[in-house]
DNA sequence: ATATTTATTTCATGGCTTGACATAACCTCG
DNA sequence: CGAGGTTATGTCAAGCCATGAAATAAATAT
């Protein structure tokens, strides 16, 4: 029931109209946090405000389509029901683009953060080249945003997910996809062009991050998101919002040094955590099945105890272990999420990367550390991307209203 | 003449007077933030309020001695010369507490960020426990006050610097002191009751990260500070903002694992960065001369060219910088402070870090890293202390309206 | 059916910023 | 040296927005 804090206050000065824009801001950031459908007058006692504000605000909230009245809920107590307000499920939305290993994903989720559709398209990274897999991508987007149209929702903003560093749009390197210097903010504009999106692009750990914070709730608002795959990413969540680094290049986690003189990695260093956890490593050259995914391949050979595949996930895990006890060394947090491969192969991984954590990491002298696999699987990028467009809306709901 | 953002938005409503404050504070941030004194006008275009506006909350700030006017300053261009207004040298100050490895240190600074006061007390940190040396320190908190009341400064706030872990006022852990959860705040709250200020405990390297982003100003909002000395720690400029971590204990940067199958730390690790770079290790178990601190051994023996010190610097320089580059991978920051010893030993240490961050860095590929030494010495925490106060005071300058 | 309780809306009041206007202080040019 | 131009700062009526009191609505309890 506590207030969702945040937000930087705006540089310019404050008018009267800004009062009233900060209060709907106000008002509609309690809406989202609320567990459950809330009161105006709930609204009222949570805020500070009065009723009679409260209730011009709520008016132009569901006026916007942003927030809906569920009904009188009679809850057996005295007096008038109070009236239901939640966020709208036929109102603005936000698109979620995702390029993985295994093919292509679209996805689109509603102000409640319920996913109302979900697409995915298998695809071979080997082939298509840049433009062409963002013209897949387009295709998907449009098909997606027809689709909850049909429902009732308006896409306002999409967001795409890649496998790499990513500066303002541009992706300065994704080694998994080949690319370097690739523009694909513009490119993934151009071609859906005629949906007049917003197209911002991050890294795929970042919004897998970000996706596990919704996921969680309220109560999780720290914790660092380690994803395993053919490269190793992650996304840090500090008092509820995910750190991007001032450039957007933050959580390189896989080039972390686990020992000084280990294995050459391809980035010139010697022992990056990549080259003992990627699921290249865990695989160990050993040829996967045709027909099977790289990450079936290792649960399948893990679950039948072949002991290479057992050992080399081990290694994995110290490897992880370490890395991660150096990021949580550093930034004082307490909960560690698998995703990616780690998350499927956590049974096997957990309990050794929680020896070396409780080992490495001071403060889990007195203070208990918990690593868990993530909970959203292989969706989860493509569900944090499209989640994006409610934070952009919770910051500056007028601009929606204003359009709308 | 950017305007400086930040500050989490008030999760409050927003009444008619919040709207005063709310303006007060972002005059009073640009006033503070302008590198010249700054005029009513200039301060109107700055922020977007109207002159009357300005007029307003200036006579409020000047009447609260937060700012004052520097007389009319003749620039030979033709009308009415502007005003200049600056933070005023003689409202509030801030004073800083810093238990250091040779002694402590008192000081003041004024809303300018001019140290008006610095008094330092060699003492042998062997001798007395934790009353004794919170009473001493106690006593030169006093003589401070005191000293820059003369000068009619108002000390509204003490911050105390700890070689260690704090948490919430008190130390959880700080072995260079041989500390275990001492409530540091409490007890020195106690020996200064007199004085009545609220005072507030936090790590050693965060304060002096903090000290530095103010001697660097506005142009460096983004650097990782590392402290050297019988502990290592260190601190991070996230923004322009210090990060804490949710519970204060981040930057625990001398128990990364540089090898994991390294010496032995007291922490129960093995390899951490500690065991190559704290100045035990950097000295080797050579005995220092009576007389002199370990510092200035250890820059003596490298001056004269003693083959084993240069050979445990090398060491060091090179753990340092497998730990630094796991820092920046994850954090996105391209410049390095190099604070304590490792300032003073910095024309030793620097080239080779330097060449081991470009080497482990990702990033560095294509955007280059800083790596320099400290700009403020010795004194760094108790500077960095003693400014806290204004940043308080940046976000809350009503709180101090209401009691002056 | 009436009283009680709780939720929401209506209306006059007051605080704050605004925009227009007035005043002050300096430079420049005849 | 004084008038005119220019720039900076102060003053005043008007409009917008939240407030508090009173009114209305819609349930439950008696």
């Amino acid at each position: 029931m506590n207030a969702p804090s945040g937000q930087p206050r705006p540089a310019r000065g404050a008018r009267q109209e800004s009062l009233r824009e900060l209060n709907l801001e106000l008002v509609f950031r309690h809406v989202l946090a609320a567990e459950r459908s809330i009161s105006r007058t709930e609204l009222a006692a949570a805020t500070g405000l009065t009723r009679p504000t409260i209730t011009r605000i709520v008016e132009e909230l569901i006026a916007g389509r942003l927030v809906t009245e569920t009904g009188s809920a009679r809850d057996g107590r005295a007096g008038r029901p109070r009236v239901g307000l939640t966020p709208s499920r036929s109102g603005p939305a936000g698109l979620g683009l995702d390029i993985r290993t295994d093919g292509l994903a679209a996805c689109v989720v509603d102000l409640q953060g319920t996913v109302r559709h979900l697409a995915f398209a298998p695809i071979d990274l080997e082939g298509p080249d840049a433009p062409a897999l963002l013209n897949h991508l387009a295709r998907m987007a449009c098909e997606a945003v027809e689709a909850v149209a049909a429902e009732g929702l308006t896409v306002i903003a999409a967001t795409l997910a890649v496998p790499g560093a990513v500066d303002r749009g541009v992706v300065r390197s994704a080694p998994v996809l080949g690319w370097r210097d690739v523009d694909a903010g513009a490119l993934l504009r151009a071609a859906t062009s005629e949906l007049g999106l917003p197209i911002n692009v991050d890294n795929e750990a970042n919004l897998a991050a970000h996706g596990e914070l919704h996921a969680a709730g309220q109560n999780q608002a720290d914790f660092l998101y380690v994803s395993g795959g053919l490269d190793i990413g992650a996304g840090m969540i500090l008092d509820g919002r995910l750190m991007r680094g001032s450039r957007g290049w933050s959580g390189e986690l896989g080039h972390f040094t686990v020992d000084p003189d280990g294995k050459p990695c391809p980035c010139g260093a010697r022992g990056c955590l990549q080259t003992y956890a990627s699921l290249h490593a865990i695989l160990d050259g050993q040829t996967v099945p045709a027909g099977t995914t790289p990450d079936a391949a290792a649960i399948a050979w893990a679950d039948e105890g072949r002991p290479a595949t057992l050992a080399s996930i081990d290694t994995a895990a110290t490897a992880l272990g370490i890395a991660v006890s150096g990021a949580l060394n550093l930034l004082d947090i307490d909960t560690v999420l698998l995703g990616g491969s780690f998350a499927l192969l956590s049974s096997w991984m957990t309990a050794k990367v929680k020896s070396e954590v409780d080992q490495r990491v001071l403060s889990s002298s007195w203070a208990p550390i918990t690593i868990r696999p993530a909970t959203l699987g292989p969706d989860a990028a493509a569900i944090g991307a499209a989640l994006t467009f409610i934070d952009r809306l919770r910051e500056h709901p007028t601009s929606w209203l204003a359009h709308g």
